[in-house]
Order: C-alpha cells, then structure tokens, then sequence
DNA sequence: TTAGGACTCATACTAAAGTATGAAATTGAA
DNA sequence: TTCAATTTCATACTTTAGTATGAGTCCTAA
C-alpha cells in the first residue's frame, strides 16, 4: 500500500528529472518549441493526477464496501448461521428460508434464535441493521 | 453540468498560455531555472487532475445514492407512511415505532399494512428491501 | 476413541407482526 | 365550505417470529 505510493512518486521524480534533460536539449537543438514541452509536461501530470486520486478513491470504497470477515468469526457465526443471516436480510421468511436450504423452519428458527443472541438483536429487523453496521453484510 | 467542464477546460487552456509567457520571460531574464518552471507545472497540473477526478467521482456517487422521491410519489406513499418505512428499516418493533411518534401500536401496524401493499411486500424484512432497490430509503 | 461444536429437528409456548373492518378526527385543496 | 385523502384508533382475528428445552446426528481435533 505505502510501499506502491513510494514507488510510483519515485517515478514519477525520474520522468520530470527524464523531462528536465529532454527540454533542455530541444531548446538546444531547437526540435521543438518550449511551449510544446510544456503542453506535453502538463497533460501528462494532470492524467498521473487522475490515474493516481481514481486509484486511491478505489481503494477507499473497496475497503469502505467489503465484508468483514474476522468480524463474522468475531461474533461466532457460524457458516450455516451466517448464510441465513444473508437470507433473512433478503426480506425471507423462515419457512422461505427452510425450503431455501432444505432443512426444517424449525431449523430456521433455531438458527436465527442464535444469530439475535450473536449480534445482541431482538428482532430480525434489528439483525439486518446491526449485520449492515457492522459490514458483515452486503448494504 | 458539461458547461461547468468546458469552463474548467478554457481556463486551464489560459493558464497554459500565461505559463508559456512566464517561462519565456524567466528565461530571458533569467530570473529562474527551467526545471523550477516544468516542476511548478507539473505540480499544478497533477493537482488540477487529482480535483477534477475528485469532482466527477463525486457527482457519480451523489447521484447512485440519491433517494428517488418521485419514486415515493409513484408509489402513493404518504408523508407518515414513508416515516413508518424509515423506522421500520431502522430494525424498530411497531411498539417503539408508536412511542417514537407518538401514536398507537394499532396505528402503526395499519400504517405498515399499508406500505406492505404499495410496495408489494410480503414482510416488513422484504418491504425494506425493496425500498432500497427502488432507492427510496438510504441503504 | 471420545469430547465438543455444528447442524438438525420437534414440541410447546409466548410475543410480535400482519389482516380485516369500521369509524372518527384532521387537513388541505377546490 | 365541502369533499377527499390522510391520520388516527380500536377490536378481533390469523399468521409469523421468536424462546425454551431436549435430543439425535455428524464431523473433527485432541
């Protein structure tokens, strides 16, 4: 993460030291004009900008919007109890739910009993809300 | 919106040229070096790309989560009814929603009877799902 | 092999959610 | 003002959700 950061600004001081040597020479030689060193010296910084801040912003929302799974081993969800948290989220009711994974709705019920404790819900309403606070949970 | 580019675009296009006429004049006078001049451009052009970026990313993501008021109209929700949703999405009992709000139990639970229907629901869990998918609730 | 965790299921219960119906008060626009 | 929509409330009911308890199965790590 730093790393990658370090790196691609240490590159980015070789090109402009690269540029410094190149614009010295074209006005030596005269290849090209000042102002074309320049237009070409800033379109290419204002893309690095760019490329660079949609990199980060990425980053932010990847992290921002991905699940928290030390969180679920955290709470002591267990596998099959997570899957009917995710279920239960999608506005299922348990007999749904029960024919869903092919078990029992008293199942279910045991399940989602446990899942309340868990993540210290009264409802299931409350589950959902909880889960999606705690990024365990698709929002 | 694309007005707003186009003037960002002309004004960075007359810095441009008001940097051409600082750097000729710099090297005449000789007032200071050119790498001074390249890396102030650079700077200011990767700083331009970085707010620019920043500024568009922004309007995307303003505008994906944005709740859909029309949305609440079309559906025929009402003022208290939309209320009932917000709470209910918050994992709240029709109890606590009632003492919230200050009216009955019995009130509340016509209330969500209602939304049930308009948003075609089977279940609150459900009805708050599909608020978000129709972006009429904050997911 | 055995102890514990995870998963399953059932029964019996209480609590909450949701439906149906009717009705009164309120409010806002024509 | 009047009419329609909204908001409120109640009662009686059905359905779903959630609790408590006990128990059987399966799998895995000690």
């Amino acid at each position: 993460m730093v790393r990658k950061t370090i790196l691609i600004f240490a590159a980015l001081v070789v090109a402009l030291l690269a540029l410094f040597q190149l614009s010295k020479y074209s006005i030596l030689t005269g290849d090209s004009s000042i102002e074309t060193i320049i237009s070409i010296i800033a379109i290419i910084f204002f893309i690095i900008g760019v490329i660079i801040n949609k990199r980060i912003l990425h980053k932010e929302k990847s992290t921002t919007n991905k699940i928290d799974y030390k969180k679920i081993e955290e709470l002591g969800l267990s596998k099959r109890e997570y899957e009917v948290l995710c279920t239960v989220a999608l506005g299922l009711s348990n007999k749904e739910i029960a024919e869903k994974l092919f078990v029992s709705e008293s199942t279910i019920k045991t399940h989602v009993s446990n899942i309340l404790i868990k993540l210290d819900a009264k409802r299931r309403t409350q589950a959902i809300q909880i889960a999606k606070e705690l990024k365990i949970i698709q929002s």
